[in-house]
DNA sequence: ATACACGTTGAAGTATACTTCAAGTCAAGG
DNA sequence: CCTTGACTTGAAGTATACTTCAACGTGTAT
């Protein structure tokens, strides 16, 4: 699969895909003539820097744990403990997002009020 | 209420005060001898600041905001289509953290029956 | 064979959100 | 009086995550 195709079905640039491999995190991917050919495994790799990065996990932070994963299974204890630490976090970032959400609700709904008012004075 | 009880009280620094206000998204909070003096109002604005920010919007988007909000009723629907907009958008977030979230789990599950392997090899 | 689409590289640029720094002011306590 | 600590300012610096650029290579269609 070439970059483009990879970028479209993951929702990323093909810049992006680059920038990745580069700083560590993907690959390194084979090449046919040059040309970027990711396989399944890269894929999955992909689809793991994705959730991990959506759970809040940085450029860095993954890096560091793909560096991990390269290592093999004498990381396997560290890396757990790592995704389990990340596993928390966002799950303290869903509940304050939760909340940031019902507050705003709140908010629109007093701004409505406020618009009907204005409305009837018009 | 003096800056550094302020960012004590909403977990943020004293400088990111500062810069919220030099960027328009609060204030000008009054000055008592040159040292500002937080009042309810400026409070419940930060209150809105950190609840919109947490949903997604950028500092720019809610100094918009906020600017439309200073204009008075005239601007009351176009914000409330932003603010209802911005719900949609952290709902989204919302439903793809979650998401992000079982897909973490179930690679720690993963990981968690590798590492028993590895443990009884030994 | 030549144009065009799509790929490559390294380097530099951009956007966002702060943070840090230097230099100074001011009120309270020893 | 003068030091200490918390505040002020404008300007410059940092971190993160990409994006854009310039110059070039390659495979397919006309």
């Amino acid at each position: 699969m070439k970059i483009e195709a990879v970028a479209n079905q993951y929702h990323l640039s093909a810049p992006t895909l680059r920038y990745y491999e580069r700083q560590g995190l993907l690959g390194p991917v084979q090449r046919v003539n040059g040309v970027r050919d990711y396989g399944a495994a890269d894929l999955d790799r992909l689809d793991f820097i994705i959730c991990v990065k959506q759970c809040g996990m940085t450029i860095r932070q993954i890096k560091q744990f793909i560096a991990m994963y390269q290592q093999g299974d004498a990381t396997i204890n560290e890396r757990l403990t790592i995704l389990q630490k990340q596993l928390q976090d966002s799950r303290i970032q869903q509940a304050q997002l939760a909340q940031s959400i019902d507050h705003l609700q709140e908010k629109i709904a007093d701004v409505k009020a406020l618009q009907t008012r204005v409305a009837e004075r018009v």
